[in-house]
RNA sequence: GCCGGUGUGGCGAAAUGGCAGACGCACAGGACUUAAAAUCCUGGGACUAUAAAAAGUCGUGCGGGUUCGAGUCCCGCCACCGGCACCA
C-alpha cells in the first residue's frame, strides 16, 4: 500500500453495492415465459411483472466476453480488459432500455487440472472447483453485472450432458450435397441389394463424426495427439513439446463439408477485416482444376490438381507425395531401393525436422514416366517431400518455369525448364515468373492472357474427359480426440461384428450424461492406452462392448456455450426454442449474438469450430440462425510496464487484487478503458491508474462537503461499525436544486453528446476523457445544480458504477427523494440546441495555415466571413507582401486567404539599390492585395542588395512579356522606358536564368517609383540589351 | 515469401481532408503547510529570434503526388507487431 492518502472511501462503497446487486439479482436477465419479481429494477423500469411473454420484453442485447480458462494463477490484468468493456456496454444498454443479456462462465476443462492430477493424484474436478472460487472472487470484486443465475462451467455434469448430446448429433448426421447441409444419418440411400455391414461401413463413411486412422500430430511429452491448428512450427502449441506424426485411430470431425459455407458467411457478419482473413486463409480456398497423367508403363492414371492449368503444356516432370498410392506401383526396378531409403528418411523426420530441412528440395526419381495429356511427351514421376499427401490429390504437375518450388527442384535434379507463360512487363525474366500473363510455347493457348488461357484449356480438358474443374481447400478435418482424462468422455462404445471386425456405436441419448470414472492415477497406460483404459469396470460393458477411451478437446464445450446461456437452466433441452428465438434474433442487423469480446488468440481455433457447430446444429433444426456471433470484436493485449508481453518469467505481470486494495475497482475499470482503443496493444502503466483515480477523486470532491469528509476520516480511525460511517458523508453546499445557468447546460449535454456517440462506437478512452473534461469545468462551478449532477452521475456508472450509485443515492436522500435503480434509469438524451452557440471560433487561415483565430457569429454567411478575414487587424502582419489571389470560405468552419508574395521585399530592396548609387527615392507602398496580377510569362531583372539580411531574402524580380518587349523598343529608339517589377519565380523556368541589372545612369533621376496595378513601376531610360549581365 | 495491422511530444494517446498534440501520465514553477503527502493554480513539440514579446521556420516513420489546405487521400519505400508458410 502506498502511503498517499485514499482519494474517497471506495474500500466501503465497492463491497456495499456489490452486495445491493447481489441481493436484489439486479442483473438478472429474464427469457420469454420468466417471472418477473415484484419490484425487480427491469419489471420497474418496464412497467413489467409476473409472467413475461416475448412480445411484452423489451428488445434484446446479448453482449458475451469469451469465456476464461480457470487457470490456477488466477487474473491478470488482460481479462479484464474486454470484461471491462462489455460490462460498460451492458450497463449503458440497459440504461438504454434494452433486455441485456450479459452472462459469464467457465471454459474449465483442460491440461493443467490433469497434468496437476497426474503429479499429486488429486482430482482435477477439485482443482478446477477451487480455480473458479477464486476467478469468481476475482471478477465479483469489479463489479461486472454478469447474470450469475446463467454461470456454467464446461466440466458441469449437466453441462457435459449436452455437449455429448451435441456429439451424438454429429455422429447422426451427414452432409448431403444435393440439399447442401446437414442431415440425419437415416436420410441416406444405399444401394439395394447391400448387406447390413456393406451399409454400416458406407454410413460410417459419411457421418459428420468418424473414425480415422490417418497419421497425426502426436506429442509424446503430452501423451496426446493435437489437431493441426494446436501444432506450431512442428511444436505443440501449449508447452512447445515436439510433434511427431504417427498414424493411430481417432475421430474426426468433417469441417471440410462446411468449408464453402464457412467461407461465404463471413460476409454476413460484423467482424474485423483482419480476423475474416485469417479465417480465409485458414480455409484456404482455391480453384483450379484435376487432371488425369497417364503412367507410360501401365494403363493407369495419376490425377494432378493445379491452379495454373493454362501451364499445362509447361509440365516438365511430375512429382508424387512419398505416402501417394500410386508410388509403389510404378516404381521401376532400377529405382526401388532409392525409393524406399527415401521413404524411410521421411518417415523417420518429425513435423519439426521436416520444416527445418525445408530449405533444400529433396526427392527421388521413381523410374517410371508420365503421358502429357496435352502434348504427348513423356515426363519424368518423381517423389518428393514438397508435396504434401494431404492436400489435393497428393500428386502434382510440375511446371519449373512459372514455379518457385517446381523451379528449385528442377534446378537442384537438372530436369528441363520450359516458358509458357510470357510476362506482360518485357523487362521481366520469364524464369520463375509465377504471375499472370501471356500463354506461350502452348499450341492452342498461345497468345491467351492467363485468365483467358485458364479457362480455354479447363474446357478442352472437361471435353476430352481427362480431368475438370476443381476447388481445393487447405482446411482439414477436425481432429476431435484426445488421449486425456479432464474431458467429455465420448458416448461411444466398441463392438466386433460376427466376422470379428471391430465397430462403433453411439449410446442412447437417454444414458446421457456419461460420466468419466474415478482413477486412482491419471497418467495413461503402461501400454500407451489413454488414462481412461485403466477404469476397467468402466470400460468393458456387461453384454462384452467396450467403452470409447479418447476424450473430447477442450474446444468441445466452448463450441455452443453461448448458447446455454440462453437458457441455462433447461433440463429439457440444450436451449429451448423460445430462448434461441428471442436472445439469438436477428437485432435489427444480422441474427446472433449481438457483440462478442475476446482474443486474438482464438481467431481460427474456437472461432471457426463454434461456427461449423452452430451450422450443423442450424441445419439440422436446432438453432435459428446459421451464424452464432454476429459482432465481435477483440481486444489488444496488455503488455507489462516494460512493453514487453507479461509473463512470469519476466516479473512484469500484474495482478488486479493488487491495483484493486490500493485504487478501487472503479478506477481500475477506468484506467483499462483509458489506456487507449480498446482493439489496440499497450502497455500497463500503474501511474496511469493513478491519473484515473485521481479523477474519481474529483468527483467525489465535487459532490462532498470537504468538512464532512474530514469529520468522517477522522471517524474512520475509530469506527466499529464501518458501514454507517459512510452516512457521515454529507453534500456539498453548493449543490442546489436551483435552475442550471446555459454554460452549465451546455457543459452537461456536450458531455452527453461525446459520451454516448463513443459508447456506440466503442471508444472507451474519448469517452472518459469527455467526463473529465467535464468535472474540470464543474469543480470551478459555485453553484452545481441537482439538474445537471444526475445525468452526469448516469454517464459516469457504466464507467465507475460503484461510485456512481453511492452519489446518485446520496444525491437524492439529501433532497428526500428515493433514488430509482441506477442500472435501469433512462439513459440522458442530449438536446442539440444547448449546445448551439452565437458565436464560434473560426480559423482564419493564409495558405492553408491558420494565423489568426476570430470570434463569428454562427449566422455569418460566406460573404461576411470573407470581409471579416480580409478586415482582421491581426491577418494584417501576414498579408505584408502579399495579394490575395482566393478566398476558401466554409461558413462555421474556416477561412483561407490563399496568396501570393508581390514587392515588398522589392520595395527595400529598390530603395537600398538607389541610396547606395546616391539617389534618394521615395517608395510609394503598393496598392496591396485584390489587384496585383502575376504575368503569365516574363524574363527579370535581379536587383541586389549591400545589406547582408537582405540578401539572404532577396528575390527576383521579372518583368511580363509585354513589358519586356516594351522596354526592348523604348530602349532601342533611345526613349524613356518603364519598368514593371513582380516579385516572384520565373512562372517559364522555375529557376533563373537571365540576370539584369539596372545601371544607375539609366535611372532617371526625377522618377519615383510607384506602385502600380501590375507591381512596381521604375521609370529607367536606356537601352534594355545594356541591362543584360 | 504471402496476408493483415501499426508508426504522432519524454510516455499512454486525441484529431467528419480544415487551429496537430484534446484528455491523462511524467516533469518544472507557484499557492497552502513548521515540513511532507494530498489538493489547487500555472507552464510546456523543436528550432531561430528577443530583455521580454511580436514574429518566423520546421514538425505526425522515409520519399514523391493530389489539394487552396494532408496525420488523414493516392503511389513507392522502411521499421515493428500479429497470422500463415513447400497448400501446387
Amino acid at each position: 500500500m502506498s502511503s498517499s492518502r485514499r482519494q474517497y472511501p471506495f474500500h466501503l462503497i465497492e463491497p456495499k453495492w456489490q452486495q445491493t446487486w447481489e441481493q436484489q439479482q439486479a442483473f438478472r436477465a429474464f427469457n420469454p415465459g420468466e417471472e418477473v419479481p415484484a419490484n425487480h429494477p427491469f419489471g420497474v423500469r418496464h412497467g413489467l411483472s409476473g409472467k413475461v411473454a416475448a412480445t411484452q420484453l423489451p428488445k434484446k442485447f446479448y453482449i458475451l466476453d469469451m469465456f476464461p480458462y480457470p487457470s490456477g494463477a488466477g487474473l491478470h490484468v488482460g481479462h479484464p480488459e474486454g470484461y471491462t468493456a462489455t460490462d460498460i456496454l451492458a450497463r449503458y444498454r440497459r440504461a438504454a432500455g434494452f433486455n441485456v443479456l450479459h452472462p459469464i462462465g467457465w471454459d474449465s476443462f483442460g491440461l493443467p487440472a490433469e497434468q496437476y492430477a497426474v503429479k499429486t493424484g488429486q482430482h482435477p474436478r477439485v482443482t478446477t472447483e477451487a480455480n473458479i472460487a477464486n476467478f469468481t472472487r476475482q471478477i465479483k470484486s469489479l463489479g461486472f453485472s454478469y447474470d450469475w443465475s446463467r454461470e456454467l462451467a464446461t466440466t458441469d455434469v449437466e453441462y457435459f450432458k449436452w455437449t455429448q448430446w451435441i456429439f451424438l448429433k454429429l455422429y447422426n448426421s451427414w452432409f448431403n450435397p444435393e440439399t447442401n447441409k446437414a442431415e440425419p444419418i437415416e436420410t441416406l440411400e444405399y444401394p439395394l441389394n447391400w448387406d447390413e455391414s456393406q451399409r454400416r461401413i458406407y454410413r460410417d463413411s459419411k457421418r459428420l463424426a468418424y473414425v480415422s486412422e490417418a497419421p497425426v500430430n502426436w506429442c509424446p511429452e503430452l501423451g496426446t495427439v493435437l489437431a493441426n491448428e494446436e501444432v506450431i512450427d512442428g511444436k505443440s502449441e501449449v508447452g512447445g513439446f515436439p510433434v511427431v506424426r504417427k498414424p493411430m485411430r481417432q475421430w474426426m470431425l468433417r469441417i471440410t463439408a462446411y468449408a464453402e459455407k464457412l467461407l461465404a458467411d463471413l460476409d454476413t457478419i460484423d467482424w474485423s477485416d483482419s480476423l475474416k482473413e485469417m479465417q480465409r486463409n485458414w480455409i484456404g480456398r482455391s480453384e483450379g482444376a484435376s487432371v488425369l497423367f497417364k503412367v507410360d508403363s501401365d494403363d493407369s492414371a495419376i490425377e494432378v490438381f493445379t491452379t495454373r492449368p493454362d501451364t499445362l503444356f509447361g509440365a516438365t516432370y511430375m512429382v508424387l507425395a512419398p505416402e501417394h498410392w500410386a508410388v509403389a506401383k510404378i516404381t521401376t526396378p532400377l529405382q526401388q531401393n532409392a525409393v524406399r531409403d527415401y521413404k524411410v528418411s521421411i518417415a523417420g523426420k518429425s513435423d519439426l525436422d521436416r520444416t527445418e530441412l525445408a530449405k533444400e528440395k529433396t526427392g527421388v526419381f521413381t523410374g517410371a514416366f508420365a503421358i502429357n495429356p496435352v502434348n504427348g511427351e513423356k515426363i519424368p514421376v518423381w517423389i518428393a517431400d514438397y508435396v504434401l499427401a494431404s492436400y489435393g490429390t497428393g500428386a502434382i504437375m510440375a511446371v519449373p518455369a512459372h514455379d518457385t518450388r517446381d523451379f528449385e527442384f528442377a534446378t537442384k535434379f537438372n530436369l528441363p525448364v520450359i516458358q509458357v507463360v510470357q510476362p506482360t512487363d518485357s523487362k521481366t525474366d520469364w524464369q520463375n515468373f509465377t504471375g499472370d500473363g501471356v500463354a506461350v510455347n502452348s499450341g492452342f493457348l498461345n497468345g491467351l492472357p492467363t485468365a483467358e488461357a485458364k479457362k480455354k484449356i479447363t474446357t478442352w480438358i472437361e471435353e476430352k474427359n481427362l480431368g475438370k474443374k476443381t476447388i481445393n481447400y487447405k482446411l482439414r478435418d477436425w481432429l476431435f480426440s484426445r488421449q486425456r482424462y479432464w474431458g467429455e468422455p465420448f458416448p461411444i462404445v466398441w463392438k466386433k461384428d460376427a466376422a470379428g471386425n471391430l465397430y462403433h456405436e453411439a449410446l442412447p441419448e437417454s444414458s446421457l450424461p456419461l460420466l468419466p470414472p474415478s482413477l486412482e492415477d491419471y497418467k495413461p497406460t503402461a501400454d500407451g492406452q489413454p488414462p481412461l483404459a485403466r477404469a476397467k469396470g468402466w470400460l468393458n460393458l456387461p453384454d462384452g462392448s467396450v467403452r470409447e477411451t479418447n476424450t473430447m478437446p477442450q474446444w468441445a464445450g466452448s463450441c455452443w456455450y453461448y448458447l446455454r446461456y440462453t437458457d441455462a437452466k433447461n433440463a429439457q433441452s440444450f436451449v429451448g426454442k423460445d430462448a434461441d428465438n428471442y436472445w439469438m434474433a436477428s437485432n435489427g442487423k444480422a441474427a446472433g449474438v449481438d457483440l462478442y469480446v475476446g482474443g486474438t488468440e482464438h481467431a481460427v481455433l474456437h472461432l471457426l469450430y463454434a461456427r461449423f457447430w452452430h451450422k450443423v446444429l442450424f441445419d439440422l433444426g436446432y438453432v435459428s440462425t446459421p451464424e452464432p456471433f454476429y459482432k465481435l470484436v477483440n481486444q489488444g493485449l496488455i503488455l507489462g510496464e516494460d512493453g514487453q508481453k507479461m509473463s512470469k518469467s519476466r516479473g512484469n505481470v500484474v495482478n488486479p487484487d493488487d491495483v484493486l486494495v490500493e485504487y478501487g475497482a472503479d478506477a481500475f475499470r477506468l484506467y483499462e478503458m483509458f489506456m487507449g482503443p480498446l482493439q489496440d496493444t499497450k502497455p500497463w502503466n500503474t501511474k496511469g491508474v493513478e491519473g484515473v483515480y485521481r479523477f474519481l477523486g474529483r468527483v467525489w470532491r465535487l459532490f462532498v462537503d470537504e468538512k464532512a469528509e474530514t469529520a468522517f476520516e477522522q471517524a474512520e480511525t475509530t469506527a466499529q461499525n464501518k458501514n454507517e460511517l459512510l452516512d457521515l458523508i454529507l453534500l456539498d453546499g453548493g449543490i442546489t436544486d436551483a435552475a442550471a445557468t446555459p454554460a452549465q447546460l451546455k457543459a452537461l449535454h456536450a458531455c452527453i453528446k461525446k459520451v454516448t456517440e463513443d459508447l456506440d462506437g466503442m471508444r472507451f478512452n474519448t469517452a472518459i476523457s469527455a467526463m473529465m473534461v467535464f468535472v474540470n469545468e464543474a469543480m470551478t462551478w459555485q453553484n452545481k445544480p441537482v439538474t445537471v449532477l444526475k445525468p452526469f452521475l448516469q454517464l459516469l456508472a457504466p464507467f465507475a458504477p460503484h461510485l456512481a450509485e453511492e452519489l446518485w443515492a446520496r444525491l437524492h436522500s439529501t433532497f428526500g427523494q428515493t433514488a430509482p435503480s441506477l442500472a435501469y434509469a433512462p439513459w440522458p438524451k442530449f438536446d442539440a440546441a444547448l449546445l448551439v452557440e452565437s458565436e464560434i471560433e473560426i480559423p482564419i487561415q493564409r495558405e492553408g495555415k491558420t494565423k489568426v483565430v476570430k470570434s463569428v457569429s454562427v449566422k455569418a454567411d460566406k460573404t461576411e466571413i470573407e470581409k471579416i478575414a480580409t478586415d482582421a487587424e491581426e491577418m494584417l502582419p501576414h498579408l505584408e507582401d502579399r495579394a490575395i489571389q482566393r478566398i476558401i470560405v466554409q461558413p462555421g468552419r474556416f477561412v483561407n486567404l490563399v496568396t501570393k508574395p508581390i514587392g515588398h521585399i522589392a520595395e527595400k530592396i529598390v530603395q537600398e539599390y538607389f541610396s547606395k548609387q546616391g539617389i534618394e527615392i521615395e517608395i510609394q507602398p503598393p496598392n496591396t492585395r485584390h489587384d496585383i496580377e502575376i504575368p503569365a510569362t516574363g524574363s527579370f531583372v535581379e536587383v541586389k542588395s549591400s545589406i547582408e539580411a537582405d540578401l539572404k531574402k532577396i528575390r527576383p524580380i521579372y518583368l511580363s512579356a509585354a513589358q519586356f518587349e516594351e522596354a526592348r523598343q523604348s530602349g532601342s529608339s533611345g526613349h524613356p522606358f518603364e519598368l514593371h517589377f513582380v516579385t516572384g519565380v520565373n512562372p517559364d523556368t522555375g529557376s533563373f536564368q537571365n540576370h539584369y541589372k539596372i545601371p544607375s545612369d539609366f535611372i532617371s533621376k526625377e522618377a519615383k517609383p510607384m506602385a502600380s496595378k501590375n507591381g512596381w513601376v521604375l521609370p529607367v531610360s536606356g537601352s534594355f540589351e545594356q541591362f543584360k549581365l
